[in-house]
DNA sequence: CGCCTTATTGAAACCGTTCAACGATTGTGG
DNA sequence: CCACAATCGTTGAACGGTTTCAATAAGGCG
């Protein structure tokens, strides 16, 4: 559930090589990411032993609040969100869940969210039995699971600030700043390659509705619109089609953001 | 940074029996609440062997974000908060620190955020490198850090939504109620004893200014002012002085809190 | 007592929402 | 393959909750 304040190469680590990696891992986009990132070679090997790929279709439920965890998974492909929901149904997305990202709070009997796939999405999931076993037998593993959970508080915590003080514009800003950071683990579907990706004006994939843009910004679908199409006119960015934007200048954005 | 959703008595597990255990945490108030509720005695004895004292008044800075950690603390008595800021100033409170609550973030080496007391404190505290020592030699105390950490992750999502999604109305309800809950830790200081605070229509304190709750709702104090009259007029809550309210039906104010 | 901070109340302005209509896109079944 | 429905995105106009600005009252501390 990291959501990512800086660009995710900052977070990649190459602690473990190549050599003596399980064919799967080896050739996953995800390696150097979020959990994985930090995991030595024989941890690997032992994670890898009990993952299983999972596939869940946009729209559909991963968790629901309140029932039992029955895995976590880290994300290969795909976008989720965690919602909290007031009792006449308005909703606020408490959580981007993107590629790299891991499903769930460890350690929680019961799913303190629930949690929607936004777009088709590939998991690469462990039984939570199995997962808190090693867990509890590795406490490095434990504590990278800490300093993980505590990146969360600090990216919840930034967008506290967001909820509550910045303007409608500001906070769609911050949002498309925000895909832009983590943009290399899911450029647009239809570019060829990442550097195609990078050169000339960077392309982002969008991967939710406008409503669920809404949702996490604590706005309305139309004012995410009005400010999308502002930025726009304002040629901070360019909207291609309606999951995509470009962005000829990071810096200009960053200001529209105030971050 | 525990913001406490639950009443507190919730949380005290009774792990640690007076027997052998430091005079100074025999007699403290805080000894069955967030950290310490969890320690055993000989680990009690360890962290209290390091302990020391310190006091800050209203208005102190306790960490400066950005500025190197030098010590961690349990609160004993007072309220802090953590703030955030946009470039051009406008602040938000993306934690309040109540008795019982631990400051800050473990094993991070720059503060996060700025922590400032917002009344006289009184705080019990560890040097930092000896408690990481500690902590590095004793995994399941780790365990029971990422645990807290987690319990904090919760909060702040709790807290995302009422930024996002809460009316004035309801946000300042959930705050009062937030007291309501954790109240028993710091009742208003001219009663006498806590059965007193629990006879009759509960008498809570409120430890900050209103402009302090506007920071922590994302309104402005104006707003915050006129909810809390409106409250009073509508009989949900009395309000004896500026730092104090009573309520006499709590299932009324949690209805106008919408949780 | 007088100064300074904090709290309260009122009136006007404004930003984002609500309501409504329409266009674009996607998927489905005839 | 097209017609149709359904969902999603966009734009406009009116409304309203919250903010802003301003003035006053209350509280705390020397």
């Amino acid at each position: 559930m990291l959501t990512g304040r800086e660009f995710c190469v900052t977070r990649i680590e190459k602690t473990n090589t190549s050599a003596s990696l399980p064919q799967k891992c080896q050739h996953c986009t995800m390696r150097h990411a979020g959990l994985c990132a930090t995991l030595t070679a024989p941890e690997m090997v032992q994670f890898n032993a009990m993952s299983h790929t999972k596939h869940f279709s946009a729209g559909q439920l991963i968790r629901l609040e309140g029932e039992p965890v029955s895995f976590y998974a880290n994300v290969i492909s795909g976008a989720a969100k965690t919602i909290k929901s007031t009792h006449d149904g308005r909703q606020q997305i408490v959580g981007l869940i993107l590629p790299g990202d891991f499903i769930d709070r460890v350690f929680v009997e019961h799913a303190p969210c629930s949690v929607e796939a936004m777009s088709d999405m590939e998991l690469c999931a462990y039984p939570r039995g199995r997962f808190e076993a090693i867990v509890k037998k590795d406490p490095d593993l434990e504590h990278r699971l800490l300093t993980l959970a505590l990146d969360d508080l600090d990216q919840a915590e930034e967008w506290m600030l967001l909820l509550g003080r910045k303007t409608a514009r500001e906070k769609v800003a911050s949002f498309l700043l925000l895909l832009a950071r983590r943009s290399h683990h899911f450029s647009c579907p239809h570019l060829v390659s990442e550097r195609q990706a990078f050169a000339g004006p960077l392309t982002i994939h969008i991967p939710m509705t406008r409503n669920n843009m809404a949702d996490y910004l604590g706005l309305t679908t139309e004012t995410v619109c009005r400010q999308m199409t502002s930025l726009r006119k304002d040629g901070v960015i360019d909207l291609p089609d309606n999951h995509c934007f470009t962005c000829p200048d990071i810096e200009r954005l960053e200001q529209e953001a105030d971050r």
